[in-house]
DNA sequence: TGTACATCAGTGAACGCGCGTTCACTGATGTAC
DNA sequence: TGTACATCAGTGAACGCGCGTTCACTGATGTAC
C-alpha cells in the first residue's frame, strides 16, 4: 500500500466523487461509510482521517454534485447565443442525462429529498437553484418564465425518471424540451 | 385494551393512515415498524398481525398515499369546468398545499425517491401518473401540454418546498400557477 | 341467559444484523543528522 | 548519501445502537352448549 501525503489527498478526492455520484444516484440517506470505503478499496476506519463525520462528508459530497454538474451545464450554456440555450434545453432534456443520474444535475436528482432536509442541506443547496434561476431568467428576459422554465424542466426530469414506461418517459422529454424552447422564441 | 375485531380493523386503519402521512412528510425509507407502532399507541410486536413485513405495509401505504391525495383533487376538479380547472390548480400550486405535504400530493412529494425505488413502487405509482396526465390532457385539450402541465406543477410544488426563502418559494408558485393557467386560456 | 372454553389482538423480551464511530496497531513515508 | 526515528495513512477488531422480525405469553372477545 501506499501512504503519502499526496495518496491521500487523491484517496479523499475519491471518496468524495464517488459519494457525489452516488447521492446523485440514490439519494442523500443511500451513502454508508463502510460501502462507500469499500468501493474506493480503503478499509472503513480510515474513512475519519478525511471526515469529521458521516453527516460532514454528506454535505461536502453534496457541494461536489451540485458544482460539477452546474459545472458541466455552464460549459455549454452561454445564454448570450439562442443556439446554445436550445442545445443546452435538449441535452438537459436527453435521454442520456435522464439514464445518468449518478453524473447529472443533482438539483433535479435530489428535488423531493432537499424538502425534508436539514437546515445545512438546505443551504448548500440554496445558492445553487438561485443560480439556475438567474441563467434562465437571462436567457428568456424575464423572471417569471424563468421560474416556470426551471420547474418544468426539473419536474420533467424527475418525472420521466419515475415513469418506467420508456415511451411515456420520452414523451414527457420531448414535449418539455419543445415547450421550454419555444418559451424563448415567443415574445 | 380492547381487542375485539372491529377495532383490530381500526387499528389497521390508523397504522395505513399515519404511514401514508409520513411517507408523503418524509420518504419511504422514513417509516419505521416501532415508531410507527408507537405513534397509535401500540407495540412493534403487534405489526406483523396487520401486516406481512414493513415492506408489504409501504407498497399499501403508498397506494393509500397516492390514493387520498388523488381523491381530493378530483373532488374539486371538474374538468369540464373552467372555474374549476383554475381553481385546482390555484389549490394545487398554494402554499397551503406547499405545507403541507402530509396531506397533500404524493406524486409531488415522492418525485426524486420513486426513480430510485423498486419495481413494485414504481408499478403502484404508474396509474396515478397516467390519471393524472389523462387529467390535465382533457381539461388542456392536447397531451403535449398536459405533460409540460404536470411536470411545471409537480416541478413547481417540489421546488417550493426546497427552497428556503419563503419569498422566492411563493413567488416560484405563484409564477407557475398563472402559467399553466394561461395555458388552457391561450388558444 | 349463564357458564366453559377456544380464539386471537396486542405485549414485550429476545434474536441477528448493519450502521456510525473509536482505537490500538502496522508499516511506509519523509525528515534530521 | 546513509542511517535512525518520528509521523501518520490506512487496518481491522470492537463498541453501542436502532432496526426488522420472531415468539411465548396475557387477557379480553365471542362462541358453543
Amino acid at each position: 500500500m501506499g501512504h503519502s501525503k499526496a495518496e491521500k489527498a487523491k484517496n479523499r478526492e475519491r471518496i468524495l466523487d464517488e459519494a457525489a455520484a452516488q447521492i446523485r444516484k440514490s439519494g442523500l440517506e443511500s451513502v454508508s461509510v463502510g460501502k462507500l470505503m469499500a468501493k474506493v478499496n480503503l478499509t472503513h476506519g480510515g474513512f475519519y482521517g478525511h471526515f469529521a463525520s458521516r453527516s460532514d462528508l454528506i454535505a461536502q459530497a453534496l457541494e461536489r454534485a451540485l458544482g460539477s454538474s452546474q459545472a458541466a451545464a455552464k460549459a455549454s450554456h452561454d445564454p448570450e447565443q439562442p443556439k446554445n440555450f436550445r442545445m443546452w434545453v435538449k441535452s438537459y432534456l436527453s435521454r442520456a442525462h435522464r439514464d445518468s443520474p449518478n453524473t447529472g444535475c443533482a438539483i433535479a436528482a435530489l428535488i423531493s429529498d432537499v424538502g425534508r432536509a436539514d437546515q445545512q442541506v438546505r443551504s448548500v443547496m440554496r445558492p445553487h437553484i438561485e443560480n439556475y434561476l438567474a441563467s434562465l431568467a437571462q436567457s428568456l428576459g424575464d423572471d417569471d418564465r424563468a421560474m416556470v422554465a426551471v420547474s418544468a424542466m426539473i419536474g420533467a426530469l424527475a418525472l420521466s425518471r419515475a415513469v418506467a414506461d420508456p415511451k411515456r418517459s420520452d414523451a414527457i422529454l420531448r414535449a418539455v424540451r419543445d415547450g421550454v424552447i419555444a418559451m424563448r422564441e415567443e415574445e
